[in-house]
DNA sequence: CGCGTGAAATTGTGATCACAAGAAGATCAT
DNA sequence: ATGATCTTCTTGTGATCACAATTTCACGCG
C-alpha cells in the first residue's frame, strides 16, 4: 500500500513503475488473467529488471498481481467467492469510512462530489470503461479522504486494486446508462448528515454492482 | 501478503528471508522504530543485498515496515490515531471471520482453541511476551480460519503486522496474569452456537487491551 | 491431426558492482 | 560548550550478468 513519505519531486524508477502499474491496475486498464514480465516491463517503461522487479514484487504484495508457483507475475483472475469477500470487505470498510468523513462533509466537499458525477455521465456518454471506473473511484476517495484514517483508506484501496481488472468486466455487464443513483443518496445524505441512511447507501453501492459479477 | 502460492519445499531465498522478517515483526519480536539495513539483512541471513531487498520491499508494501524520505525502512511506530484505526480494523474484520467461522466451528475445532489457551497461560507463566502474542495470534487464526474467506483474513494479518511492534508495549502495560477473559467468552459462544455472543466476545478481545495503548 | 520429445528461447532469481545520497563523526571557530 | 562545516563511512538504487528453470516452438511419428 502507499504508506511511505518520499515527497521529493524525482521519485525513484521503481516508484514511477509502481505507481503507473498500480493506476493502470486499478482502474481497470488490464483484463484478468494477463501476463507480465520483468523485461517487458523494463522494455515499456526503460529500466532496467531491478526497478520492474520491485515494482511487481510490491504488486504481488499488495495482492494487485498474482504470483504462479515458478514465480510467473499476473492480473488475477477472481473467483466468485473472491469477489463476494472483498464485495464484504469494501461494505465494512468503506460504510465506516463514510461514517467517519460525514463531521467533516460541508458544501465544498458536497459540491465536489456533484462535480465528479457528472465527470462519470461524461465517461458514460463516451462509452469509456476506464475513465468510469476512476472517476467512481474519485468519488469514493474524495469521501473518504474526510474520514482522516489513513490505514482505512489504504485498506480500501488494496481491495480496490485487487478488483481493478475484473472492474473491467463488471462495467460491460451492467452497460451503464446514468450515474449510479446510490451516489445521488450518498450525496443527499452527506446533506441531511443523516448517518444511517449513509451507511445503507454506500454499502449499497459498493455491493450491488458486484453482486453482478457473479454467475 | 501472502497471497502466491509457492508450494515447494525450497522457496527463494527472498521468501525465506520475508517469512521470517515477517513472523518476527508481527510476533512483537522487535521494537518500533527499530532500523533495518539491506546489508544489515544479508549478513544476518547471510544473502546478498537482492533478496534483502526484496524482504524489506514486501513489507513495506504491506506496512509491516515504513520507508522514509531517504529510503531507510524500521519498524513502524504508531501514533494513537493509528492504533486506533488498526483497532477499529480488527473489529469490523475480525467479527465478520468470527460470524463466517461458526458455522464451521466443531468440537475438535473448539477443543483445539481450548488447548491454544492452555498454552497462553504457559506463555504468561514464562512471561515470555513474543510466546504470548505467538499464541493469541494463532488462537484467532486458528479460529478465522474456518471462515474460508483468505482475502479477509489476510486483511487481518496485515493489521496484525503492523500493530506487531506496538503490540509488546502493550504486553508490558497489561502485565498478564491470566488468559484473556474474552477467550473463554468466544469459546462459550461458538460452543453455544451462539452468534451474536461471539460478534461481541471478538469485538471486546481485539479492541480492549489496544485501547490501553492510547496515551 | 494430435501427441510426444527435444531444442531453443524466454523467464525469474541472485550476486556483484558502481555510484549517488545521506548520515555520522570529527574538527574548528565563536 | 555549542554550532557549523567538512570528511568519511554507510546506505540505497539501478544496471548488468550468469545461471537455472520454465515455456514455447518445431519436428517427427502414429
Amino acid at each position: 500500500m502507499l504508506t511511505q513519505t518520499r515527497p521529493d519531486p524525482s521519485p525513484s524508477a521503481h516508484d514511477r513503475v509502481y505507481r503507473m502499474l498500480r493506476t493502470r491496475i486499478m482502474h481497470g486498464d488490464m483484463a484478468p488473467g494477463q501476463a507480465l514480465t520483468l523485461r517487458g516491463i523494463g522494455r515499456e517503461f526503460d529500466v532496467s529488471m531491478t526497478p520492474a522487479r520491485e515494482s511487481l514484487r510490491r504488486l504481488v504484495a499488495e495482492g494487485a498481481l498474482t504470483m504462479s508457483a515458478s514465480g510467473r507475475v499476473s492480473t488475477p483472475e477472481l473467483s466468485n467467492e473472491r469477489i463476494e469477500e472483498l464485495a464484504a470487505l469494501r461494505a465494512l470498510i468503506e460504510v465506516e469510512l463514510a461514517s467517519r468523513a460525514l463531521p467533516r462533509a460541508h458544501m465544498a466537499l458536497i459540491e465536489r462530489l456533484q462535480t465528479i458525477n457528472t465527470g462519470l455521465a461524461d465517461a458514460i456518454a463516451r462509452q469509456d470503461p476506464v475513465g468510469y471506473i476512476r472517476t467512481n473511484l474519485e468519488f469514493h476517495r474524495t469521501l473518504y479522504l474526510r474520514a482522516q484514517a489513513p490505514a482505512m483508506l489504504a485498506m480500501a484501496e488494496t481491495v480496490w486494486l485487487q478488483l481493478g481488472p475484473t472492474m473491467r468486466m463488471l462495467y460491460g455487464r451492467l452497460r451503464h446508462k446514468e450515474v449510479p443513483q446510490y451516489h445521488r443518496l450518498i450525496i443527499s445524505a452527506l446533506k441531511a448528515g443523516d448517518e444511517p441512511g449513509l451507511r445503507l447507501a454506500v454499502r449499497s453501492d459498493v455491493t450491488q454492482g458486484l453482486k453482478m459479477l457473479q454467475t
